[in-house]
DNA sequence: GATCAATATTGACAGATGTCGATGTCTGGT
DNA sequence: ACCAGACATCGACATCTGTCAATATTGATC
């Protein structure tokens, strides 16, 4: 499963604007979007995106992570978990390493449904 | 003070792809934004906006948002004063009901700097 | 296989958040 | 003036969240 988990319908993603202004969600809706904007919803995790997003090969490994950060391993470790149950980061494992990825479509389908194409 | 809170350069705002991904956010950057995602990340707060923006006239009395949902009327009031702290709704008296209306802009930041031109 | 370095997991704790019932504050009509 | 209705605020509560120190796990190396 590479696609996004928010599983727009064709009308809803061919549509020049974004649904969330177009009509009103539904509950089951709501509910599958609120958790990808809630793992987004804070300045940490939205700078580890970012740093991932903008590292050499689109990853990076947690040691530069932690390095970026004036917080203890743990809770970027936390921080890397919370983005990626949420589908927003993907974890390889290389030796000792892990290194994480921004899955660009994800964020992508996010940005489409908020603010689409107003 | 009609524009969005996220002050984006022009170099930002202009640049094929969203912030985000292209560069690490300061932790200034981050700051900002993360307060509107929050605001953001709840179910019900998100099908209110999207119910307000599908609104004859793009607006909603609270009174019709409380028959939406199946929460007490102080519930609906917290979470529309979320969203207006935020910056997210607009409001507005007229007699005795309040109207609430979408910022698309800011909304269309937050998406841009999410998603951008991915 | 003992050790070390890189991540993850656990447990604990303070503070934030969603919800409600009760109450307050307007505003229009009687 | 009073009342009724629309909305906001307050106080309380349970739950969730961000953070850390301590500990566990995993993989490379000697």
């Amino acid at each position: 499963m590479s696609k996004s988990q928010l599983t727009l319908t064709p009308v809803e993603t061919a549509a020049c604007c974004s649904p969330l202004l177009r009509e009103p969600l539904s509950t089951d809706q709501a509910e599958r979007v609120a958790p990808l904007l809630k793992a987004l919803a804070d300045p940490v995790r939205l700078r580890l995106v970012s740093i991932v997003a903008a590292s050499e090969g689109g990853e990076a490994c947690v040691c530069d992570l932690n390095d970026a950060f004036d917080l203890s391993q743990p809770t970027i470790s936390h921080h890397l978990k919370v983005l990626h149950d949420a589908g927003l980061l993907d974890r390889t494992k290389r030796g000792v390493w892990v290194y994480y990825a921004v899955r660009r479509e994800v964020l992508a389908d996010v940005a489409a449904l908020i603010g689409g194409g107003v």
